[in-house]
Formats: structure tokens, C-alpha cells, sequence
DNA sequence: CTGTTAGCGCTTTCAT
DNA sequence: ATGAAAGCGCTAACAG
């Protein structure tokens, strides 16, 4: 229950921008020019460093400009050039899923520090719209960035079918050539494995999501790889409901009141790691001496829970930062560029037993 | 301490767009033109449904631009209109405080919930550069939201000077007349401290951020006039140290120790209740029994507190989609366009005493 | 070293 | 009921 207040919901008031609506009207190159005594084409190569001019004229026609105020119309230059200056960013989440990829802060972490990066460079970077979503993107742009792929991406598509580059991250798996970001999350499940196994466990599970994403794949590789060398047999469970914490707290609930019960699990999600912390406390489980818990994607909320949740750090800032360069780079010349690996980090807390004396809580 | 994988971080791989590098020129206006016989004119008037065709003319000449594939291209459109589609957003937060505004999930929700309805409804959103970045906006953008406006935020100061039309959440402190989507925080405040009166706080105090924004100061009046109106002496507290937890913690830590303790206390955003919250475990104070804990905005983080905090929906989803309709409305037509204020919620949890009967937890 | 000119792809008067 | 033509503000050949 709640209530909602009780007070005037609406008042009108005046926009501010209408007291100043003799706006003069914007100083366009043709106006620098005549004030500077030039042509056109010398304002545009001053203003833009072709190096055609003496340093003088530059000078000259530079100061003109500054003191009218002269603003460059991108929009008029983007016609001209052909580039709009504009990169699209999309991320799908699974169907089963509620709610929105902001709900998930490795999400929100690179898609912020992907639009900082894009700004910082003289680029601006736009949310797509969702999949599914009516109609397509309001603006021309140059180059999109799809966040775990899934097969039907409108933004993906789109992009294919008008020529324009593409970085994925994570792998496209219908095009695993593609360009794109990602993680070791291989190497990152068999650590988190190997850790577990040093504090005691015999008998550690895979809790992953729908498998339609490269990163949920590779998580089953490198735990099917680790659990073959070990001679160990491996359980790997889906949760359904997508990526929430409810998904994994019935997943959990499940295996971990089935017969042979894990004594260790490692989630392709922190919210499905929450999900099983919430099972395991609500089955009377100690952590970690009863089951131990680690996942991929670290978070707050990891951090946050009691015991905090050993968690694999996918650098998410860096992700989107090198989505970014890599989707320039492939706007500005498509030659030389390439797939990046991001390295990650394990933080170990107490979620998990005792690790090697060099892997320390942080 | 932590450890970096030790495998390779690049490799290479062929973008997949080179493959169909014989992209197809767009398809113009003037190609759907003349495949259908007509004139430049008649092709724009069909396809923007000017009605001044006959409904005949209009479907043939639909019909074959579905057919070749047309795609408007908007930056051209965006030139000969004057309107680039293009939206701003900004959210400055204050000097002190570290990190960004995606660590605040007021501002992420609001964020997502405007990029969402401006898509729907045919514009683009941009999030502006931080306050201070290097160079401005790299875009031609039609209007601006400014999250919670400080004195000099550059893109307010930018759209002003283009004359371009401005809608602020929260108040713009230097000019208040100016359009904006807000909530009733003094209210907010003023429901808190009966709740928590009603559970037997006596000496409740408000714990802030620096009052810089009107918001801060909206919730210090609810709050003088409330202790007025009971004739109880106001405790404010100033949290130096910005928008986080540590800075909650430093200030509770030291109005929880001093003479006269405060017995429940109302903070201005969830970031400090947490502060509060961990500080008055960390002196062995019972919640609520010993301090009654409330705040402004509501998040996952005062969901999954022990016990959990009671907290003020300020509705960022509507805030955002408000804005972003306003000012939409104050680009098209500046008339009757008038500022709004969004309902809040308030979720009554386990951090304050009971509360009246018509108000319980959710 | 600098200017002239023709677009970029669409919208929009103004004719017919 | 339809078309011709002049831009929108900038870039980029191509001259000189």
C-alpha cells in the first residue's frame, strides 16, 4: 500500500527562453567570411586546420569567428561530409526477461562510460531503441554497438543491411568473425573453480542463464573442460525467467534441496548469485562452508550482500570504452582493426572458503 | 589484491561488413521520383502525408519506396527543416562528489526512462558531456534536460545562449520560473516525520548534502516548518563529502555520538541512509527501535538493507518521460507548456516504527 | 596561397 | 493536382 500526495499536481509558469526570443539569428561561415574579408572556403579551411593557409590568415579568420560567435552547424556538416557523427548503442536482453537492461549494472556501467568515451572523442552515442520496439532509430548514424548479440538484433540488421560498421560485445554467434569485445570468461570460470575446489569443492555446479549469448557459452565450455580434467561430473542448470534474482533463487531452491547437492556454484549473473545467496540462507546454508558462491559480473549488490559474493570484475568501463575506439577506428578507416579481449579480475570475499595466499580479499 | 588472466588480449579477425562492401547507394527522393514518374515534390508530399494528393497518387508512390528500399535520410531532413530530432540531456552533480551519476539510481531510471520515451515518440536523446569536459556538445540539438541545475552547468548556459528551449528537473535556483518537472519534496518530508512520530520520534533530525539544489532546499523548509509547527528545535545536518555513503556515514557517526542524539533522522537521498544505516550498526544502535531511519528516493539498495529502509518514490521513470514530453511540447509550439509536478510514493519499511494503519510496507 | 562552384538530400515557397 | 527551383550551411573538387 502507498498513497500519493494530496497536493496541486500541475501550476503553469512561463518558459524561460521566450524572454530572449530576438535570438539573433545564428552567425553562419558566409557571415565570418565577409566579416574577415574571405572566401567561404578559407573560413572552412581556417576553422578546420587544412593546411592551405599561412598561420596568419588562420589566425585572422579563426578571431573573426570567435568574436561573432560563430558556431559550426554539424548538421549542415554532416550533410556534406556524409558522417554524421552519431553511434548507436544497443543492448538485447533475453525475451524471459523483465524489466531493463539499466536494471543490470554491468549494463549501465559501459553504456555510460561508452558514451563518455564517444563524446570525449567528438562523437555523440545514442540509446537504441528496444528490439521489437515500433519504429526503427530517429537519426542517421555512422556505426552501432550491440551489446550481447542475439540473433534477430534489429539494431544489428539494420546496421548490415545499410553497410555500417559494427562492434558487438560479446560474440556475434551467427558471425563469430565479427568485430567485437569480450572477456575470457573461460579462463575466468575455471579460476573461480580452481579457487573453490582449493577451499574444498567436490562437487561444484554451472547455474547459468537461457544459453543464446556467446559469454553463457563460454562459461559451459570452460566449466564442461575443468570438470573433464578433474574427472568430475559436471552439473550445469538453466534458470528460467531470465537474468534475475528470482530466477536464481528458484533454481537454487531446486537443486540445492536435490539429491547430490552442489557444495559449490558458479553463476554467468550476479543477480542469479543473489538468487542462490537469498536459497541458500532461506535453506539454513552456511556460507561458504555449507556452499560456496561465486559469479561472473561483479556489482554493488555483491559487494553488498552478507557474506559479499566472490565475483569476477569484467571491467565494464573499459568495455565499453574499447567498443568505442574499435567502432571509430572501423567508422574512420576500415582497415587494421581488431577483436579486443578485456581483461578481468576476480575479487575474492566471503562468499567463497580460503583462496591461494596471493588472491586476497579487496 | 587481485589477478589479471594471463592469456592473449587481442587478436584479429576481418570486420564482417568489408564482405558486402558493394553496398548499394542509398536510395534517394529522387530516385523514388523517378521510378514512379513524378516529381521530387510529390514523392516528398507522399511519403510525409501532405494532404494534397489524391489518396491514388499517395499509395503508388509509397509503394514504390517501400519497394526500392527507400530510407529518408535524415540529416538532410534535419538541414532544409531546421530541427535536428536531437535532445540533450545533462546531470551535474556537485563538485564533491566522486564517481558518476550512474552510481545514483534515481538518475539512471530517470535517464533510461527519457531515452525510452523520446525514441517513442521519433527524437533522439544525447547525454551532454560531464560539466567541465573538454569540449561541448558535438551535435545540433533542439532542446535540453538538466538534471538538478547548478549555477553554472554548461549545457543550460549553452541552450540559453542558442535560445534554445530548456526544461529542468528540479528547480533552476537563478531563474524558478523557468520550465521544469519537480516533486514535492517538502511534503515528502513533512509525511516522513509524521510517520515517524507517530512511532514515537522525538527528536528527529534532517541529514543533507550540500543545499545547492532546490530540492535540498525544498526538503529543509518541509522540515522547519514541521519541527515549527511542533515546537521542536530542528536538527540539519550538512554531510560533507557529496552524494555517498561514506559521507553519510562520517556525519552520522558524529551526530550519533554527540550530546543530545537524535532519535530518528530523514536524509536527503538513499545513498546517505545507507551511510546512516551502516553507521548506526557500527554502534550497536537498534533500528528502529533506538533510531528511526527515512529518505528520499527509493532504491534496490534501501530494499536490501537489514532492516530495510523506508524511502519516498520520487518516481524517476515519470520524471524522465514528463521532461522529455514537455519539452517536446516547447520545441514544437512554446505555448501552454506548463511545469509539473510528479507524485511520489512512500514505502514504509522496517527502518521506522509501525505507522498508521492505511500506510503499510510493500 | 585563395576563390568559384557544384553539390550533400531534403523541404518549401511559388507557379502552373 | 503537380512541378520547378531556390535554398538549408557546410565541404571539396577544381581553378587560378
Amino acid at each position: 500500500m502507498f498513497r500519493f500526495q494530496e497536493k496541486r499536481f500541475c501550476y503553469s509558469v512561463q518558459p524561460a527562453y521566450n524572454r530572449s526570443k530576438m535570438t539573433r539569428s545564428r552567425v553562419s561561415m558566409k557571415d565570418v567570411a565577409a566579416a574577415a574579408g574571405v572566401s567561404l572556403t578559407t573560413v572552412s579551411d581556417a576553422l578546420n586546420d587544412r593546411g592551405r593557409l599561412p598561420e596568419a590568415t588562420r589566425r585572422r579568420v579563426r578571431d573573426v569567428a570567435e568574436q561573432l560567435g560563430f558556431q559550426p552547424h554539424r548538421t549542415a556538416r554532416s550533410l556534406a561530409k556524409g558522417r554524421s557523427g552519431i553511434l548507436m548503442l544497443s543492448v538485447s536482453l533475453p525475451e524471459s526477461t523483465p524489466g531493463s537492461a539499466v536494471d543490470i549494472e554491468f549494463f549501465v556501467q559501459l553504456m555510460s562510460a561508452a558514451s563518455g568515451a564517444a563524446l570525449h572523442r567528438g562523437w555523440a552515442l545514442v540509446l537504441a531503441p528496444a528490439t521489437g520496439s515500433e519504429r526503427s532509430v530517429p537519426v542517421d548514424f555512422d556505426g552501432a554497438i550491440v551489446v550481447d548479440p542475439r540473433p534477430h538484433d534489429a539494431l544489428l540488421r539494420l546496421a548490415d543491411a545499410e553497410g555500417k560498421p559494427v562492434v558487438t560485445v560479446g560474440r556475434d554467434l551467427e558471425n563469430p568473425d565479427r568485430l567485437h569485445v569480450d572477456n575470457d570468461h573461460s579462463a575466468a570460470v575455471r579460476e573461480a573453480l580452481d579457487l573453490m575446489a582449493k577451499a574444498g569443492a567436490e562437487r561444484p555446479a554451472l547455474l547459468t542463464s537461457e544459453a543464446d549469448s556467446s559469454y553463457v557459452q563460454d562459461c559451459i565450455d570452460g566449466y564442461n573442460v575443468w570438470c573433464t580434467t578433474r574427472a568430475m561430473t559436471p552439473q550445469v542448470v538453466t534458470a528460467a525467467g531470465g537474468l534475475t534474482q528470482g530466477a536464481g533463487y528458484e533454481a537454487a531452491r531446486d537443486f540445492l534441496t536435490g539429491p547430490k547437492r552442489p557444495d559449490a556454484v558458479f553463476t554467468t549473473l550476479d543477480s542469479l548469485a543473489l538468487g542462490v545467496h537469498l536459497a541458500a540462507q532461506s535453506l539454513g546454508l552456511d556460507m561458504p562452508h555449507d556452499l560456496q558462491v561465486a559469479t561472473l559480473s561483479d556489482s554493488e549488490a555483491a559487494r553488498q550482500a552478507r557474506p559479499p559474493v566472490t565475483a569476477v570484475d569484467l571491467n565494464p568501463v573499459a568495455t565499453g570504452k574499447e567498443a568505442v575506439q574499435l567502432l571509430i577506428k572501423a567508422i574512420e578507416d576500415a582497415a587494421d582493426t581488431e577483436s579486443f579481449l578485456v581483461p578481468t579480475r576476480m575479487h575474492v570475499r566471503g562468499s567463497t572458503g580460503t583462496a591461494s595466499p596471493e588472491a586476497v580479499s579487496d
